[in-house]
DNA sequence: CGTGTTGGTTCATCTGCTGATCTAACGGCT
DNA sequence: AGCCGTTAGATCAGCAGATGAACCAACACG
């Protein structure tokens, strides 16, 4: 129905923001004539508009922009004490969300999934043909590709096809992918990376969770491996990490850490409080969160030197934007970049906790819509 | 002339080997009217020929295979205190192989190139037509789109357009890329990693240079960085480096940092002396190639951990593969990889001088011939 | 020597892209 | 106001490449 052609224009404008049938052309490599057919055919099944006129030398260009409320997705996270659910449509903008209890049993989530979406695409009062997918970000090692959770340790499942029984049950188009990757699609179709070539995002919350986009792509590795730094040895010889090995990143950065950390000090284990701390002075809170910035700054940097990426993106679910922590990793990273380099962006921002599920729905609109 | 259809073609039966039309029609996805017409194509062209029937249930197939001397590619290295030049042919055969004389001066280098790569085809009783173009493996950061050097420490150079040049003086296509790149893409295309989707090589030589094919592609970095582990901080606090920082793995693991620590412990600076030292028990000697070892252990199981690639070709310039050094390596990236990953194949080459051309001569296959 | 099976070819047809040409919509100039 | 240069976009006949269906080819097996 919709050719590679069509997908890839709306991919173009998603990433770039309105554009001209002209600079299209020059962006896409396709003839006039084919540019014009394609834009009239996209607006006639609705999916984009005409927005401003853009007055230069001659006849004016007129932008063609998404049409957000085209096209929606659905996105579920299945993890965390509920189950976050979300809608969102073609923009990014989230229009529902909603939650289902948490749970193991692979067929009653999936039922509960599916009764879940119905009530939510129900209540926001979307046409149902107007929904593209729904994907669903699972902590744990996944086959993207067939829809199957191969192996997660928090949910206890071993090669679940989740895939199959979630669209059973929603009668939907679905797809699955590990946390940390869609959260880094979720961010690079709607979020801060949108239209990077290569970038990198670093979720520091209960763990440490890494996803890659690399040519546009997201890279998921030979075995579906990659972006597992919380289990890179930044310390050689340190604490002993649950995975198995001794100062993974995971023991020096991730919330419990710092947590644990501050509890053995007695300090609170709180992160804001942990931050509050260091900036009266306590010197046992500094060394902490000094520890933990400095340890994620080098990863990060180490990143940086193989990957040479265009934009990092770190979200903290804790603690201070502007904090020791985020400041002692800022300064990690620019120490340990190789000078003459230093392209690279730097962001921190908040890890809220729906992001999980507007990433999720990133997945489903990446590969049902804009075909990645 | 070439569709790109015909290139994948071409790069699919390159990477499995030899293919019958019904298993090429698999690949690709293309009707067997289609496939039919193609593989006429390609055989009348003389790239493809049939080579053994596979005697099955019904009808044998006939797998197509590459002729080898149906294209051949020049390769420039300009490092060393030679520049190496060499032709391979389509196999990735090397079929004639010479040298030029270094120099800084780009125009008197092209034109050197020049005369030498008419000689060298001349010699080669190369049909000229045949040869698909020419690649330049540059020592430092490049503009491989623009095939500009935009700066060489080595060289000296700063924005060389050493791309145009050498074209005009050969009259062949020509491609500019970083040597490491050009390595693994060399290697990618002809050799260990041929046909990996994802991989990484490691050069281990004066310095330690590194390159990544992500998704079956050449991951350059956004501005062309990638891979450049050498001055990744392994070490923090350790030795100064010349980039400025301190304990870059290239001030632990490359060869004169070797040599160098040897030296200074009044051992022998050659690699493969101070392993011989080191398996007469001389601690001094094992404990700089443990360290040396380690480092680059470690440096590869964070690459490991962060990008889950199907294979790790490290090649070393000196020293012996199965000395302490590369057994330390080994065993420092087993155990530092997380448990249950371990998917990656670590392969231990040694590094020919005439790797380096060759890797160039695989750049402009891989640009002129299969698309890459 | 017929039959089943799989590999590969042929051909009419069709789809989607293209270059050339035309119309539209502006700014600026007289 | 009217004309002209300029750029955006639409139209249309023609064409290259892909396709499904039917066909031929080459084997194993009985």
């Amino acid at each position: 129905m919709l050719t590679d052609a069509h997908a890839t224009v709306l991919r173009l404008i998603n990433q770039s923001g309105p554009l001209s049938r002209t600079e299209l052309v020059g962006h896409l490599g396709v003839s006039k004539a084919s540019m014009s057919a394609l834009a009239a055919d996209l607006m006639e099944r609705g999916m984009l508009t005409e927005a401003e006129a853009v007055y230069g030398g001659g006849r004016p260009s007129i932008r063609l922009a998404l049409q957000p409320s085209s096209a929606f997705f659905v996105g579920a996270s299945l993890a965390g004490e509920r189950f976050q659910l979300c809608v969102a449509d073609l923009g990014g903008d989230v229009t529902a969300a909603s939650s289902v209890p948490a749970g193991d049993d692979p067929r009653s989530v999936a039922e509960a999934i599916g009764r879940e979406v119905g009530r939510l695409i129900e209540a926001d009062g979307v046409d149902r043909s107007r929904v593209a997918g729904i994907g669903l970000s699972v902590p744990g090692l996944v086959d993207s590709a067939a829809g199957v959770c191969v192996r997660s340790t928090l949910l206890g499942w071993r090669d679940v096809p989740i895939g199959t029984m979630v669209g059973a049950a929603t009668g939907l188009a679905t797809f699955v992918e590990n946390d940390a990757n869609a959260l880094v699609l979720g961010q690079h179709l709607f979020g801060a990376l949108r239209g990077s070539r290569a970038c990198t995002m670093i979720a520091v919350a209960d763990g440490i969770g890494c996803g890659h986009i690399i040519n546009g792509e997201l890279h998921r590795g030979h075995r579906g491996g990659a972006g597992e730094i919380a289990h890179a040895t930044i310390a050689p010889g340190g604490l002993p990490c649950k995975c198995g090995k001794r100062g993974c990143l995971d023991t020096l950065a991730s919330t419990p850490a710092v947590a644990n950390a501050a509890r053995e000090a007695g300090l609170p284990g709180d992160f804001t409080a942990l931050d509050a701390a260091a900036a009266r002075g306590d010197q046992a809170a500094i060394t902490i969160l000094h520890h933990a910035g400095a340890a994620l700054g080098l990863a990060i940097a180490q990143q940086i030197q193989s990957l040479d990426p265009e934009h990092i993106l770190v979200a903290l679910a804790d603690g201070p934007l502007d904090g020791l922590y985020a400041r002692v990793l800022r300064q990690t990273v620019e120490a340990n970049v190789m000078p003459g380099g230093g392209q690279t962006q730097l962001s921190i921002i908040a890890l809220d906790a729906d992001a999980w599920a507007v990433g999720a729905a990133g997945v489903a609109a990446g590969r049902a819509f804009f075909r990645r």
